[in-house]
DNA sequence: TGTTTGATTGAATTTACAATCAATAATATA
DNA sequence: TATATTATTGATTGTAAATTCAATCAAACA
């Protein structure tokens, strides 16, 4: 009837992969509205019209992109979470893990800036405010409780948990953002200037 | 020959205002792409077509708003520069008078946010490419000589200058953006979390 | 070999919007 | 009052880009 499946599937997900790759590193740079479908399939090298043979809209390939970042950041914090470590080194490990990953990533540093500009516009689709809505608290929170943890062991600086977690997240965040729009010229600073927010000595 | 210049100058300055604040407003809120010439028009209550009696393009518009806020900023962080204080106080002035700021100042996250995502954008005009350039380093310049006169004197923590300096100003900037977003739900976090990173105790 | 299915192309269609423009209004000055 | 000047409107134009579509191609399998 088809042709054999596997090969079918296999090749589908490759132009998928693809055109996810693709469209990450253009939505990134320049957003949902100043990006081209024409883009994208130039930067695939194939014709406009085949995008839609995989997706029903450029907003489409935006949300799931959205969706993917959003669960891939997620992922990375509960994986903390999960670590059999004192909460303090769990502090420490994150800020030295992430600051080493936006040094030497730049699919991480376009995935926080995917992220950053959805979080930061009005004008995305519907779907990917929503997604947005429900999951991008899932990082303070959980570096609240771990936060709260190390205090109470007496590890971690005194101060309210969710204040601490939120200078702790939109710093690295902001440091990844800085990174992408500078790549080669600049390198992120000592762990240690971080790690001292967190840690008692 | 004209209608009294004054009058003339006077009705055409409140107009450009007028068209400034709302482009502000959107452009912050959605981005150069997604702002359409009529929703700023809608938003002073004017016709389209009045906005080019003004301005030439919407990139105009951008352009300028980009540029006041790069200067604004600038100012800002040249004024603390002469305040005449110790290089620590100053450090936790700024601090804690960012804070206060975006806490209060819808205005200020507002500019923020429009630095942002112009700096985060390469797809914006040539000419805010260029202001980007030329503007976007001073804060971090400044704020690392100030660190570099606190440390001298024993009164700011050890560490690069410049380090220091990057962290300060994207935490900053990073609690301006996610207030932005927030507004109602958030408050930020206590100055002496921020402060403890820079200053010795 | 002929049929079916999915991949692929690029032209055609449609829509949205930036920018222009001709026309009108309001006011100042001569 | 007549003229000049600027403000204002909203319809018109031109263009760019998203999406659709008819046609072709390639491979599997009967």
């Amino acid at each position: 009837m088809a042709r054999n499946q596997q090969q079918n599937e296999k090749m589908r997900e490759d132009r998928i992969k693809q055109i996810q790759a693709e469209a990450l590193h253009q939505f990134a740079n320049k957003g949902l509205f100043a990006t081209k479908i024409r883009d994208i399939a130039e930067g695939v090298g194939m014709a406009q019209g085949l995008i839609y043979h995989y997706y029903k809209s450029k907003e489409d390939i935006y949300v799931e992109l959205i969706k993917n970042a959003l669960d891939k950041m997620n992922a990375a914090v509960l994986m903390l979470k999960e670590t059999p470590l004192p909460p303090h080194e769990k502090i420490s490990m994150a800020i030295k893990q992430m600051l080493y990953t936006i040094e030497t990533s730049e699919d991480f540093t376009q995935t926080c800036r995917l992220i950053a500009q959805a979080t930061n516009s009005t004008a995305i689709p519907e779907d990917a405010k929503k997604l947005i809505e429900e999951k991008r608290d899932l990082p303070y929170q959980e570096l609240a409780k771990i936060i709260a943890a190390g205090q109470k062991e007496g590890t971690i600086t005194a101060g309210d948990p969710k204040e601490l977690a939120l200078v702790f997240w939109t710093s690295l965040n902001g440091l990844a953002i800085y990174k992408a729009t500078r790549r080669e010229h600049t390198s992120m600073p000592d762990p240690g200037i971080l790690i001292n927010i967190f840690l008692k000595e």
